[in-house]
DNA sequence: TAGGTTTACGAAAACGTAATAGTGTTGAAA
DNA sequence: TTTCAACACTATTACGTTTTCGTAAACCTA
């Protein structure tokens, strides 16, 4: 390293010893100093830029090297208007469903030279609406986000209006709401649900219950209109009494095993598997076999499903493909919006993710 | 808003209709323009700074609510030389332990004004580095971090040494190495295995295997030494063919059959949930009953344990409680760094989690 | 009324980068 | 000899903030 010969004026208020252990971060104007040169030149040696001549450019580019330079992601996002970061809002994290669409997400984004930055909104309106306006100052180029029960309650979507407003594109997934305009990514959670309890018939089930969410939650609902559909369908008896709505997870075993009591249901429809796999509980419990004298299948093939004893049929709904396909439609529309306002007229469009029965032992 | 009829000279080039619609982000600059004023003026007037004459101090917060103003994070974060965001980096996030981790590293970091970017290392050496790098460049103000498994095998941590000596604190957490002098949350796994073990001891098991992991990740060889330590310490006998070392989670459930087919075996200490729960699996096919014939601990209080049948008796290792002490930890040291380059001596902490022993089904 | 203080604001620098638009020197073509 | 281009580099601007310093004008005091 014969160039390290030079002055060293930068390194000042550095104590000798930390000058050999700690290495600060340099920057452009530190390296133009040292080798008396300007920023420019530093900038575009960097840059392989033919401007400068060469025995300046191999200089800098060395000592660049020998200070492991990196340009300033902050520095840069400033200058470029973009910050080659992805907003992520979700309701939790601690959840299967979840996690493996961040995972599809991150991957995707990855690739692409993406970072992401995840919100939780713990199911929070407020806490939503909190990090969404304070992500929206700056920090990402775009939303890939859920939306949170209470905000599906309240019915309240102005905070997602006034980032799209913005500019700033959104793609909203699972928890969707048609009250926004903007790109989507779904699962057809009607047809899926109906695919689901179809199965159960075929399989010669015949009063089918429903344990499912209250309503405002939109897939809970869509799911609830899938199973009536294949009932009616089917020319069998739609009745109010075999549908449970849980409100809350914890007291839902309970629930469950009231409605267990009508020893005539010989199947269950979980919306959920946490949902499923209390029915099987419950369900032994009462000296029931599953799936003998009662078949189960739930929505989302999780991690629960394939561990429990007996392992679950599920409609698998991939998360990873969500989050992979939500990241490619974001990063397609900022890549494409990189031609300066465009403006072209906004062609939003919804993608359904095809779901499939992963058949288990709790149906047979 | 009577002061709504100045020039509006900086809405331009955006037209009639999506001048309703769309509200793109103002700046202090615009503001200025528009009010005719300078810059100065304008960032004082929203401080509330007492330089400014109250009617110009409220003709300009007026306008900046109006246009809905709000400081942009990234020019902040460029002038204050800190981004308010943590770094984190995982093995996975599709996994009970890590998210719960995030969920409490998320709550710390929420409540004191941080937000978190998440990368995942998919316990992968050249994924950890690259995104360690990435984060380093400015993104963030420190790490909170767990190494992926590669890492741990090559036992290289040179990007972790660099962005300390950058001056950019890190916190590790559960997969942790000696070899770096940093900020540590751990629970402490040896004699939480220890006290696991010895718990079946106190139930009159006498032949207990252990179902591992192999041994360059820290945390399986802590387990097995904590596994170790409890045999010798009641006096019986340590035997090597007790121990398997799972290599490929997707196998193992062969692998354990084999080690159940010695029948003496009265007892299985899994150092996660999921060998846990094909232990049990294998040991049901065998016609074994857990835990009559079979009890079974498992490492890791997960969804799993909560919902297999029967439940499984656990060692909780709350994920939460590691990353809301990790955040405190790395944030307490953000703000104390404040006191410009403070420089006082590294008083480096490892923080011990406690844990404590679930009792469920599994074991009686 | 000269000198000082307050009031109310503006100019400029700084954070780190990259791109556009110069600038000065050299050498060659006209 | 002029002109013009090529070369090699520098100055400046812009991104959006905050803050330090400066300065007019108005008011006050002796």
């Amino acid at each position: 390293m014969s160039l390290i010969k030079t002055k060293h004026t930068f390194i000042t208020k550095i104590t000798i010893i930390s000058f050999i252990i700690m290495k600060r971060k340099v920057t452009l104007k530190q390296i133009a100093k040292e080798l008396d040169v300007s920023i420019s030149t530093v900038s575009k040696s960097l840059r392989n830029s033919l401007e400068i001549g060469e025995e300046t450019r191999l200089k800098v580019q060395a000592f660049a090297k020998f200070y492991n330079y990196k340009p300033n992601n902050i520095a840069l996002s400033l200058k470029n208007r973009k910050t080659k970061t992805i907003g992520i809002i979700i309701p939790e994290i601690v959840h299967y469903f979840f996690s493996t669409v961040i995972n599809g997400i991150e991957q995707v984004a990855n690739e692409n030279g993406y970072s992401v930055i995840i919100c939780l909104s713990d199911d929070s309106f407020d806490k939503e609406v909190r990090n969404m306006e304070m992500l929206a100052n700056g920090s990402i180029d775009g939303f890939i986000m859920s939306l949170s029960k209470e905000t599906q309650l309240k019915g309240d979507f102005h905070h997602i209006t006034e980032v799209i407003n913005q500019g700033m594109p959104v793609v909203m997934f699972d928890r969707v709401t048609s009250d926004i305009l903007c790109d989507k990514v779904i699962i057809d959670d009607k047809s899926a649900a109906y695919e689901a309890v179809q199965s159960l018939i075929d399989k010669g089930r015949k009063k089918i219950a429903l344990v499912t969410t209250v309503d405002y939650v939109s897939v809970g609902k869509l799911r609830t209109d899938g199973y009536t559909k294949a009932l009616l369908d089917n020319g069998l008896p739609f009745n109010e009494n075999l549908i449970i709505k849980i409100e809350d997870v914890d007291t839902c075993e309970v629930i469950i095993g009231q409605l267990l009591e009508d020893k005539a249901i010989d199947a269950v429809f979980a919306v959920n598997e946490l949902f499923a796999v209390t029915s099987i509980k419950a369900a032994n419990k009462m000296g029931l076999n599953v799936p003998e004298d009662l078949a189960v299948i739930a929505f989302t093939d999780g991690i629960i499903s394939k561990y429990s004893t007996p392992t679950i049929t599920t409609v698998s709904q991939s998360g990873k493909k969500m989050g992979n396909k939500a990241a490619k439609m974001l990063i397609e529309r900022l890549e494409l919006e990189h031609e300066d306002d465009e403006e072209e007229e906004e062609n939003y469009k919804t993608e359904v993710i095809e779901t499939h029965l992963v058949e288990r032992e709790s149906t047979n």
